[in-house]
DNA sequence: GTGAAAGCGCTAACAC
DNA sequence: GTGTTAGCGCTTTCAC
């Protein structure tokens, strides 16, 4: 424990000059003479002072704080995202509140809430559902910019980062219709969120651009962790049968590979996979797994621009909202091949 | 956007009470009459007046915030960790500041003394060096409690929260004993922290028990997303190989699998696999694995305990530190078999 | 450039 | 049980 709790008065007293003087130091502020600037840092020194963020946030209304909302942190996708998050603003003096939405509304609305309270600066959210009205209508009372984390939202005036996965799609896609794959199975989480609806959006219009009906093929899980095994192992073996396949995370990747060696199936000589996500598993695989890829870092600068454009003022409080699009890295690896 | 700041005195104002009657509305104290209560509640309710957090925090020197601060949050073992963290404070109102401390040292006394300059009503952490003496000075000229995630430093005042790793090793090893397995390769990742210090006391405890000597199949990894793939691999075509393995996260554990399974060692009827720690990779892989599993939600409430009493003043901030063991339960899948 | 003083919104101590 | 008042520790006018 330390002795005794320093105020800015102790530093301005040790310092013989006033309270607002030292205030002005700690705040960088520019009127400061080198003099007395020297005096209150060597003050604060001695006597080890440490700001009550707390007063300081109450006097200036700021409290350099960002309230995150992800669905659940255990989804590998929100973990990466949060962590570059956390990066990014603690450059900036920021800290990060971290709440789970767990795509029920009750909870988003209480958590959003929460922020509100809390006097958050900001706020990066990425809601289960994006046409709750009262969601929609907190987020317009709310006195904070907020960004969107790949979510679209129209009645509200957040602005938003989003994801180019049609254009990932199309990508892939057209890159195993090249090999000469025309039956290309997808795998998916069966929620009507936009990473999902734009997926499926971008795959047929690769399907319809090249010419070709979209197939039904596509498999849609319960959950983000679901095992997609029995569906795939049914297609695999049915008459009609895909020769390639694009999944979504992890889990579902997993236990699509079993289905696939389960089969009797060669990556990549029998049938090509492609992840929607890279991870270490991607990239350790054996063979290594062609995955379509985001820059976590790239997405965080842009959210924390988006936030503190607004913050700073350089971008009205009350300007329309804007929209940033992340692209999608095609990175190639032995998992696809030319069909034989 | 709302239209004004609704402050306590706006409140006080509507209900024609005072400030200090709306304040103990506010914080649910007990002598306050139902009629000034109805009054004042209804105001509020009119008003829709959200309380400064900020202000009450100030005044009443509680920000009902805790900090956490663990390596990565992109570890499952931490996401699913701060997750039930999350649920478990929440639930009292509670809400939780997330750091990385990334095992650097420098990193984390940055992280913590922000948790003391935002004056967090707790701190819940896992420091990457157990015996860093910068590490252990500013944690003990911290004001507030704190708990250890699975951490031993015994030079400060914090509480711990262990798990009981020698106690779920001992399990699992005298199990495959049982089985007719003799050779036991254990995979971990190469850290000097507690879980893999204890992991090891633990297996060769279980060794030394049954009266053999602790064989050299001890593989570890830089780190926690490694591939262990090409030294098992050696391992299984050397000599003396291995007949069953215990390995440490998913990462490790799936490029184990597909070192046996290169060898065209067939799981369980060849060789048997125990995971450290559950997931639903476990749970979904054919075969399902037996796994050292811990209870999250359990140990979640735990760590809230141990705070929380000492916030409370059940437990003097003073008093010595305190530690509570959680157990590992062994889940037997069918991923482990009789040796034939 | 610097000091004095007001007050951010609330709680707690003290009257009554 | 309720009202009044003094701060929590700081930033921010506003004089000078």
């Amino acid at each position: 424990m330390q002795d005794k709790k320093i105020r800015i008065q102790d530093v301005a007293a040790m310092a013989g000059v006033s309270v607002g003087s030292a205030s002005r130091v700690l705040n960088q502020a520019a009127n400061v003479s080198p003099d007395v600037r020297a005096k209150v840092e060597h003050a604060m020194a001695q006597l080890e002072y440490q700001p009550s963020h707390t007063a300081r946030a109450l006097r200036s209304r700021s409290s350099r704080t960002i309230g995150c909302m992800f669905s659940d942190i255990t989804n590998p996708l929100y973990a990466r995202a949060f962590r570059t998050l956390e990066d990014a603003f603690r450059a900036d003096g920021y800290m990060l509140l971290l709440a789970h939405g767990l795509n029920d509304v009750e909870r988003e609305l209480e958590s959003l809430r929460t922020f509100q309270t809390r006097g958050m600066d900001g706020v990066i959210c990425a809601p289960g559902h994006e046409r709750a009205p009262e969601l929609v209508a907190l987020m317009n009372s709310m006195s904070m910019p907020i960004v969107l984390y790949d979510r679209e939202m129209p009645d509200t005036r957040a602005d938003a980062l989003l994801f180019d996965h049609v254009r990932g799609m199309k990508d892939a896609c057209n890159q195993l219709f090249a090999f000469g794959h025309e039956r290309i199975a997808l795998a998916l989480w069966n929620a009507d969120s936009r990473p999902v609806r734009k997926r499926i959006e971008g795959y047929k219009a690769a399907y319809c651009a090249a010419g070709m009906e979209p197939p039904d093929l596509i498999l849609r899980q319960p959950t983000p962790t679901s095992s997609v095994y029995e569906d795939l192992l049914r297609m695999l073996e049915g008459p009609a049968p895909p020769t390639a396949l694009i999944a979504q995370g992890t889990h579902i990747l997993v236990s699509a590979l079993r289905a696939v060696a389960r089969t009797g199936r060669r990556v990549p000589q029998d049938f090509s996979v492609v992840s929607i996500g890279d991870s270490d598993f991607t990239q350790t695989h054996d063979p290594p797994i062609t995955a379509l890829r985001t820059d976590a870092e790239l997405v965080a600068a842009h959210a924390k621009a988006l936030l503190l454009d607004r913050l700073s003022g350089r971008v009205q409080i009350v300007a329309p909202p804007r929209t940033v699009v992340a692209p999608y890295a095609l990175i190639e690896r032995a998992s696809w091949a030319t069909r034989r």
